[in-house]
DNA sequence: GCTAGCTTGGTAAGCGTTTTCCCCCTAACC
DNA sequence: GGTTAGGGGGAAAACGCTTACCAAGCTAGC
């Protein structure tokens, strides 16, 4: 009663309102919650009565600071821009990718207690990096998603955490997690020209700077030429990695009359699913007037009509790829000295696999929708 | 140097280092970089310049620790079942609808300085509310999703840290945010029974026990019985929010010879574009022959074939709400005694609109799919 | 010219944990 | 029976900040 009137209104209890109403230390507390030192049974007991008759719960901060490690890593999304004004402009799209590749990390960090601090960067933003910075002290060390920073800034704020960078290049300071594109672009291509046959190609491509997007249509490039293959790419050929940014450029090509190539490679499947849409709005029929395709294989890709031939990579996978090579960084970072081989500086790349439905001309599956491994290409 | 070999390997520089570096104690940076007190230029001059020099940014948990406030909030997502024991056998599905949440939440979070912690629980995890206390005492406050917890467990929680629901039951302690679902639900209800006049429906219903999927069910009960219309629903009409639940809850109905009604209500978007995609396997025309409707409509649901007939709620505004109220909680909550009047225990509804699109048999509309406003219904 | 009042900077006391010492007590060994 | 391990518990330091409090220097007013 009395320890009702100390804390003012009712904060939480600390650990020295358990060690007061266990009759014991705040080190016998602490003991007992995190296991070390084997205390005695009886008080053991007496602690754990104590703190389940407050309900107490160390607080995070605190231990965070006696402990040096938050148990959080930061997150940074990069939003696209708001068409307007308004809020919520960017209602239209969503960042279906970015959010499973978080979600994969989220449930790896959750086997080693560390949760996900979370902030998405107006692509518009003149400096994002006072963020950022604030960001990577809230945490034990982040990931990035896109490139929203400056070399030199990059450089900057791996001085004060590891870093790992997604779909980005990696530094002697960073780590890089991103998929086999060469390899998965190259698969495409091939089915493409030379099991379908098309002659004229189009590359639409993702933002201005995504390594990802420059390295699919380096490939996409590469695999045209060799064969012969008229590549169609360019400024009015960008989709931005968005439903809306596909749709769009569709649009007004076709407005300005520039005929559609045999097919069209997209990015990703997000544009290429506002891609779809415009070609149906304009009575364009895919695949047999034009042929579609994406690259991440998205869920809904199996769900559209037709269904999205893409590539294919574990999404979560690089979520937790990402996550499993900062912990190391970060576990490893207290032993300094010692080993010396982190994973700093390395560029870790994941498969990626063709995946044939429908957009690309193929014939309709039987399989499941729910299943993969059935519906995919050898 | 000498203050490089302080610190062992390289740590983030301190107050102390910086206070050091520029002559002065660490009051005084501190009071420069809050803006306190006005320092005199000389000194403001010369701690930015070693701030600058080394770098610094204050460590998060000490701020916290000693403001008493850590600009965090928690975040709890349900995550779907595992289909078996492999890592990412759920990676078939995303969560559009809490993931465009989040998004709207951690927007307006950011203006106030705020960051999101995002934990995921597994449904069938037997005793989440470990995980789930610890991350509340990393936060200020929580956004729950789902209900996860007991009402005795929430009880207890939300004497740790202020608490809002999403689409759960308010209590005395935490508040709720919901939209409009019996509106919502009516508005759809009527226009397929009296627009269309559908005299034969179902109701796949979302996951047992959600609060969302019951008021519409109810509400779509209520129309139909108003009208004296069939209406199927039960355990063998669950799609429980996914798409492959859809998919999985028509073929089963499919192979035991059900007949299906003219128009299946889904619960949400996610779960109808399972169920389009069932019935295409069959050859069954929508809306031919069946109609299909959603609710939330997601941002896909205009890219579907056909476009998706939903009903409307704000997703981000859903989140930006959420959001401010528990704000509201949070810095109400030191002014203790003073104002009473919280935001606990309050119940805030949002507007749901019906969209009228293909998959109710309305004609497809000639709307440019950026747009939104132009293709809602009345 | 002396003191009241204001500005400015420093010292130190928190914030709530974990963990390092250190002390005490018991048990075991010679 | 005296000495020594060794286990268990408490006091206090440390983690890196913010801020209350205090001291000093200045201006201004009489």
């Amino acid at each position: 009663m009395s320890s009702d009137l100390d804390r003012m209104p009712n904060q939480p209890p600390t650990i020295y309102d358990v060690a007061r109403a266990a009759g014991v230390s705040i080190a016998s507390v602490s003991r007992v919650l995190n296991g070390q030192r084997n205390p005695r049974a009886e008080t053991r007991e007496r602690v754990l009565e104590a703190v389940a008759e407050l309900g107490f719960v160390p607080d995070g901060a605190a231990r965070a600071l006696s402990a040096r490690l938050k148990e959080v890593v930061g997150v940074v999304v990069r939003r696209p821009r708001w068409n307007d004004g308004s809020m919520f402009a960017d209602e239209d799209e969503n960042l279906q990718f970015p959010d499973m590749i978080n979600r994969g990390m989220e449930i790896v960090a959750q086997r080693h207690g560390f949760d996900l601090l979370i902030r998405s960067v107006d692509l518009h933003d003149p400096d994002p990096s006072r963020r950022i910075f604030a960001l990577a002290r809230k945490s034990d060390g982040l990931i990035l998603h896109d490139r929203v920073l400056s070399v030199e800034q990059l450089e900057r704020l791996s001085r004060l955490v590891p870093i790992v960078t997604l779909a980005g290049v990696p530094s002697s300071t960073t780590a890089n997690v991103h998929c086999d594109n060469e390899a998965g672009m190259r698969a495409l291509a091939r089915h493409l020209i030379h099991d379908h046959g098309y002659r004229t190609l189009a590359y639409l491509c993702g933002h201005k700077g995504s390594p990802d997007s420059m390295r699919r249509g380096a490939a996409l490039a590469a695999e045209a030429e060799a064969a012969g293959v008229t590549l169609a790419e360019g400024e009015e050929w960008r989709g931005g990695y968005q439903a809306a940014g596909g749709a769009r450029a569709i649009e007004q090509l076709i407005a300005h009359g520039v005929p559609m190539p045999r097919a069209i490679v997209c990015a990703n499947d997000q544009s290429a699913m506002g891609v779809l849409h415009a070609l149906a709005r304009h009575g364009i029929s895919v695949p047999g007037d034009v042929a579609v395709t994406g690259f991440d294989d998205i869920p809904v890709a199996r769900h559209l009509s037709p269904q999205l031939t893409s590539v294919r990579q574990s999404i979560q996978g690089l979520g937790a790829t990402a996550f499993e090579t900062l912990y190391s960084m970060i576990s490893r970072a207290p032993a300094a000295g010692a080993v010396r081989e982190s994973a700093r500086g390395k560029d870790i790349a994941l498969p990626a696999e063709l995946v044939r439905r429908e957009s690309c001309g193929c014939p309709r599956s039987a399989a499941v929708p729910s299943q993969r491994g059935s519906e995919t290409g050898r």
